[in-house]
DNA sequence: TGTACATCAGTGAACGCGCGTTCACTGATGTAC
DNA sequence: TGTACATCAGTGAACGCGCGTTCACTGATGTAC
């Protein structure tokens, strides 16, 4: 039965999203193009009428996962724009190393999700991961609180910090809480403890 | 055949090598057993006299591979045990962020190849993965060139940093160098850079 | 505006391949005497 | 020390399942007149 243009799109819509969490939760290689397509509401067979193949899904799912958490972070940064670049950096990092993010990653950052994938899968995700990266960082480096020369580079280096301490924290989760938690307490404490100290120095 | 104990043993061993390797490479679930026990010069038939299960395998391989890591960790501060830790730590990051680093995953620190990996797995894998951070952790504290009292945080931290930086570097290499060498370049400034500041100021 | 037909998104069976795992078999090793 | 036999690591064919992908078919939509 053919369906309304419109509809069509917004299935199409669906699916990319719907890959988006699902490739982000389990991985790429641990979900099926059937399963995918179920969660999404439909059957299997129509997945070839919109993606040339499952990597090209994942590459166009990949995109799509970055450009919204690239629209989050730049909704963060515009509600906290009064209260200036340090409360935003905090908020930021809070939410981004909480206990909850950890445990729901269909919908927590691709750079931590997709990271690995986009390093061994082929060359249409790649692409899109570092096209996402980049874009990532750009608005990343606006909320980072410091000195105009340096902000890339330490952008670039918490960014890791937290990329790092999240995939950290996820791999001990369930196996040494006690761990998980811990990591997730001492980077948060390092990351804004380093920045209060120097925005305190700026002060005086 | 049947194979003497010790050949029997030596074999065992050169298969978790191998898995070590190629699961860091590319990822437990793109690497297939008969693939494995091949590339080990061996057949796929005699897999289940060493190991109960692929699963099984991968626990064991990422053991392995922390206690490879902790020894070649430990060995670089026995080494420059004498011109103190800023040295060691120096020495570590600059080679935790080499380019050769980035471009050889399968002899890597497992904590950025097989974190993602744990995450997803079962038990088993994720036990022995929180384990090995637990030890390796422990290890790293011991360079981390700074005031007792934080050591443990700052060495999280600083760990997560690492792991994050080589993790986004290693998703952009041969899409984007520029971007993947830039990721190298500016964590190993702020790394070195932060705590030599410190250094410098503890001489004060 | 109404009619006739081509299009094409969606369906679900089917294909073929690769994978983890099993199994009957082999023959050198280890052991009991 | 020498002999007879049980053990068991390794082999490679086979099994069965799940997966990515294809395909003939359906029927509502979009379009040409």
């Amino acid at each position: 039965m053919r369906i309304s243009k419109a509809e069509a799109a917004a299935n199409r819509g669906r699916v990319l999203e719907t890959a988006g969490r699902l490739f982000r939760e389990k991985g790429v290689d641990r979900v099926a193009v059937a399963d995918l397509m179920k969660a999404a509401g439909l059957t299997h067979g129509g997945f070839y009428n919109h993606f040339e193949s499952k990597e090209d899904l994942a590459a166009a799912a990949c995109t799509a996962a970055f450009a919204s958490a690239i629209e989050r972070l730049e909704r963060q940064l515009a509600e906290a724009g009064e209260h200036g670049r340090q409360q935003a950096f905090a908020q930021y990092v809070e939410r981004y190393l909480a206990r909850q993010t950890r445990d729901a990653p269909a919908r927590s950052c691709p750079m931590v999700t997709l990271g690995t994938d986009a390093a061994r899968h082929g060359a249409e995700l790649k692409a899109e991961f570092a096209a996402g990266v980049r874009h990532y960082l750009d608005a990343f480096s606006k909320i980072i609180p410091t000195a105009q020369t340096l902000n890339r580079a330490e952008a670039i280096a918490a960014l890791s910090t937290l990329i790092g301490a999240l995939t950290l924290s996820r791999a001990c989760a369930g196996a040494d809480d006690d761990l998980a938690d811990e990591v997730l307490v001492a980077v948060r404490k390092q990351l804004l403890g380093r920045y209060r100290r120097r925005a305190a120095k700026r002060r005086r």
